[in-house]
RNA sequence: GCGCCCGUAGCUCAGUGGAUAGAGCGGAUGGCUUCGGACCAUCAGGUCGCGGGUUCGAAUCCUGCCGGGCGCGCCA
């Protein structure tokens, strides 16, 4: 079911329109055609005294046009002020001109009252939007080897992808969330000799792996597989890390799902090879020239595309690289038919990006399509001492640890709230005392108070009005929470767009916040005037359904009571 | 050395061209015989790392420093 269109491309479209109008009354003078095409920028002022909502389109003008910004500005108004006199229904009201040259606008109390009824009736669709260009997306985020579980180093990549598909898919988007894995490489052969070595009471090798974990899978090694493991002409390191690497990752995958985090396609390094993309993708270059062989080595041309070197492809021992087989996986992801892939990667890989991006340029895919997320990495510290994480050293903090500690409502929210740019010092204890300060419940309770503000109405015999038209106009706290309310579908775009969701946790901080002084100023609940009553009912629910549906766009719960 | 990211309130962090730089936590003070006090209200707290520049307007863009992280392989 389609959202509720915000109300910043109502008011973009009333904007379009009225500078049209403005030009062919002759108010203004047409934009020449040699300059640059202006966009309407529709922002939230942070002053309220500056109305609902503002534009510095006659500033942007000014320049082109050659004429002052407050002319402009007022010619804008004007045209905005005969067509709100024309037709019903429209968006905004009272525009004003203010210095420099900003237009001031307010939401009109009868839009606002239509699109809380409208909310109401799309339910768990409000908030979501249609994209002006809706596309295929691919996101490959978390992709950890299985050769052990995941810490939260590499947990933060599942929440920034998690929530990043989350937000393109209420966007509008359609999003396939895949897990890409080596089931192939040293690194499965190096697991299956440490459970080895630990299952016959040896020391592990230098570059094997430590830790709890190893030692429980070198317990429950089946018999069947070590009775081949040990038997002579078999590679015994070799078969035990296939049966390893395998219960590593389901563990993995339940470990994503309890924190709701699942993927729509788990592809492997080995499948890509035997499905032949590799020798496709190589192809293909070679077509175009990009490729070329050095040193018994094959290259890509990556220089051609302002890379400081050129790449290996293909080792002068016959094995790929790491990049060739990157290349090979573009090569089948986009015959999958996707507009845009998006990885999300540990920023540790930034050096990797251009050549990829250059390497989908090569083939004919244009690099835009192509779009890297790099996540800072997490440092954990526990009393100020730095924790160094590596499954290597056996030392780190699982992901089911921190759901086990903190919760999976509470950490989500943690990763939420943060740029996935800035670098996190991680402090265990830390955030287990805070989760209990964690705005998280904040919000939660806004919901919880709602719902039960709702059974208890209910027991009174009062239910919500089946419309709040013409009700909310009059009284200010009431259409101050509607527009609060209203705001949703604005975040949701502009999560999608930036590829960040602090602004959404900032907006349900500040939804129930708004609720809460509602709730102090109204009465909700008034048997003496159900007519009162029903009204704030359904606008209290319209508040309890932008909660619910912003904690859903997280993955967080939204408690009835708590 | 070169490249990328970061530096904002006591702490953790938002804000990437707009009007008086914000939130949460922590601190101070006050508020329930009425719909959930996991709540509300008020206050204190800032050379936006430093210096230049662009702009009507800079935390935001450019540039030079300072400080921190990461990367620079025929590794993954």
């Amino acid at each position: 079911m389609p959202g509720v269109e915000s109300a910043r491309t109502a008011t973009r479209r009333a904007l379009e329109r009225a500078w049209a109008q403005a030009v062919d009354d002759g108010r203004l003078p047409a934009l020449p055609p040699e300059s640059a095409a202006t966009a309407i920028e529709v922002v939230r002022p942070a002053n309220p005294d500056h109305g609902d909502l503002s534009t510095n389109l006659a500033l942007k003008l000014a320049r082109p046009l050659r004429r002052p910004p407050l002319e402009i500005a007022a010619a804008l108004r004007d045209s905005l002020a005969a067509s709100m006199s024309e037709e019903t229904g429209s968006a905004i009201a009272d525009p004003t001109v203010a210095a420099p040259g900003f237009l001031n606008l307010r939401l009109a109390p009868g839009y606002v009252e239509a699109s809380i009824d409208a909310a109401t009736q799309v339910g768990s669709s409000f908030g979501r939007v249609e994209a002006q260009r809706p596309q295929r997306i691919n996101v490959e985020f978390v992709s950890a080897n299985p050769t052990g579980p995941l810490h939260i180093g590499n947990a933060r990549g599942a929440f920034v992808g998690d929530l990043l598909c989350r937000v393109l898919e209420a966007a509008g988007h359609d999003v396939t969330r895949e897990y890409y894995f080596n089931d192939a490489g040293t690194q499965v052969r190096n697991l299956g000799e440490s459970v080895r070595r630990v299952r016959l009471g040896e020391p592990v090798p230098e570059d094997g792996y430590r830790g709890e974990y190893v030692s429980d899978l070198a317990r429950e090694v089946p018999e069947e597989i070590w009775a081949r493991a040990v038997s002579d002409e078999a590679d015994g390191a070799w078969v035990i890390g296939v049966w390893a690497s395998e219960r590593v990752r389901a563990g993995i995958e339940s470990s994503l799902g309890r924190l709701g985090v699942r993927f729509d396609v788990w592809r492997t390094e080995t499948g890509i090879e035997r499905e032949g993309w590799i020798d496709r993708s190589i192809e293909r270059l070679r077509e175009g020239g990009h490729v070329y062989e050095s040193e018994r080595a094959l290259w890509f041309r990556s220089t051609a595309f302002g890379d400081d070197k050129d790449r290996v492809v293909r080792r002068s021992n016959g094995e790929l690289t790491y990049f060739g087989k990157d290349i090979g996986y573009l090569e089948e992801k986009f015959s999958r038919g996707f507009d845009r892939l998006i990885y999300v990667w540990g920023a540790d890989h930034h050096g990797t990006v251009a050549r990829l991006r250059n390497a989908a340029e090569a083939m004919g895919y244009g690099r835009d399509a192509v779009e890297v997320l790099l996540v800072a990495w997490v440092r954990f510290v526990r009393d100020g001492q730095e924790i160094s994480m590596s499954k290597r050293s056996g030392e780190f903090i699982t992901l089911d640890e921190l759901l086990a500690e903190i919760g999976a409502d509470a950490a989500r929210w943690y990763f939420a709230a943060r740029a996935h740019t800035s670098g996190i010092d991680f402090d265990i204890e830390l955030a287990k005392r805070q989760s209990n300060e964690n705005p998280v419940y904040y919000v939660q309770y806004a919901h919880a108070r709602i719902s039960s503000i709702l059974r208890k109405a209910q027991e009174a015999g009062l239910s919500p009005a089946d419309s709040v038209a013409g009700r909310l106009a009059d009284d200010p706290v009431a259409l101050g929470l509607a527009k609060e309310i209203l705001r949703l579908p604005e975040l949701v775009e502009d999560a999608a767009t930036a590829h960040e969701t602090q602004g959404v946790t900032a907006y349900a901080t500040q939804l129930a916040t708004t609720f809460h002084a509602f709730y102090r100023d109204r009465r909700v609940i008034d048997p003496a005037d159900p007519g009162t009553s029903g009204v704030r009912l359904a606008l209290v629910d319209a508040a309890r359904l932008a909660l619910a549906n912003t904690l859903a766009l997280l993955g967080i719960s939204a408690p009835e009571s708590m």
